[in-house]
DNA sequence: CGGCCCATTGAAGCTCATCAAATCGAGTGG
DNA sequence: CCACTCGATTTGATGAGCTTCAATGGGCCG
């Protein structure tokens, strides 16, 4: 496992959009410094509790990050997708692991060649402490979700981030790549709730598809946000 | 509300201790361009949904950060006490109001004069970042203790989290200045829960005080990491 | 001393977790 | 093409943990 080829692929999902075509990412300047990866359904590359020297960007695929208690509880940080970059702010054992949903390929950078840019290049020091940012504000809303929202709330939460991650534009169906397992450890919740959950909003309306499919309502109609 | 001052006091809980005695910490530097504020118990200084080109550094007291929705649930994202940093990460309507858990002193500043400094002070924006990968652990942390954790398990971890902030040194013992609704609210409980869960923590024997004062023990043992 | 805020305790109900079993779908091999 | 298998989803029944509602008690300040 964790096969190492010399090559690059164009990163999907961009954080700054030059053209409609040719996307630039902010880790694009990284890129000849990373050693591309290709990982199989469920490989774990990162784990938890041991430190790591390396970050990765998903190229392309979905990885999760999970943290494990001894007694089988289990929590899903987070799910990234092509253009997220994973583990760079955790220098030392690692509370989260990080595992491949299906198969993926990923760019490996060591952590200090993260670093070393970031001193001499300002303008991907500013990348970066923005993408720091934004992570930041993602876990907080994800906090509020988890303490206060229901099971119904955070579902729909989930659904429309899925939404924003995988429909090209303002699209509103996608194909879900992760099983209900993963999406219960994800929202605190046990994966029937999630089954229920789901088949609730359909029988109701506010969702349609069926099974791994699901097509969103245009509005975010009081989503918790 | 909002009284402005010009002057400085010295930080406590620096991140930084060059000398026992003289504190250092990595804000400083910023320090100059830092107006003082003053706040009074709950005072609001920043509005949920509105923008602010403030960030603030504690200067002493305690302050919560929260989000509150419609319908009267509310989060509260972090509590923090002098030294930290509160408003950074975003620029634009703010997720989350800020307001003075007790009287509180500030030093405010602009986000541009963080992020002005950061370009020119190579250590400083070091620092910076750490603290932002610092925050992102944490509030990592905290998705975990919300999404599977048990209501003993979000209190014990909540008693442990003030020891680390509360306690000079290896102390154990420290009086709380955040109200059982304000320690709900950070938990996702509802406040006669984390009363219940307090009093059977103190019969177990697993802590020991009275009402809001908290001795803890030596040991971590089992609290969810 | 009275009022207020907050902590505490009790009782009842609801949401969600757990356990168990049936069903479905995608492969796989005969 | 169909039977078989395995992983995943779905559905049902029951119960635990936490919330909610309600009332009491305790400490502090005017």
């Amino acid at each position: 496992m964790l096969s190492t080829y010399a090559g690059t692929a164009a990163p999907r999902n961009p954080v700054v959009a030059i053209s409609p075509a040719e996307a630039v990412h902010w880790l694009d300047p990284l890129a000849p410094m990373g050693a591309i990866v290709r990982l199989g359904r469920n490989s774990e590359f990162v784990v938890q509790d041991e430190p790591s020297a390396f970050c990765f960007q998903i190229v392309s695929g979905c990885v999760r990050t999970a943290m494990a208690m001894e007694d089988g509880r289990r929590q899903i940080g987070e799910f990234l997708f092509a253009g997220d970059l994973l583990g760079y702010e955790t220098d030392g054992p690692q509370p989260y692991a990080a595992s491949a949903v299906g198969d993926v390929v990923l760019r490996r950078f060591r952590r200090c060649a993260i670093d070393r840019l970031a001193a001499s290049d300002t303008e991907f020091d500013t990348a970066l402490r923005q993408y720091l940012s934004g992570q930041l504000r993602t876990a907080r809303k994800r906090i509020a979700l988890l303490g206060r929202g229901t099971a119904g709330e955070r579902i729909m939460s989930f659904l429309r981030e899925m939404q924003a991650r995988l429909c090209e534009g303002g699209a509103t169906a996608f194909e879900l790549p992760i099983k209900l397992v993963d999406v219960a450890d994800y929202l605190g919740l046990a994966l029937e709730t999630v089954c229920r959950g789901v088949a609730d909003l359909r029988k109701s309306g506010a969702i349609g598809g069926s099974r791994t499919y699901f097509v969103m309502p245009r509005l975010a109609l009081r989503v918790l946000h």
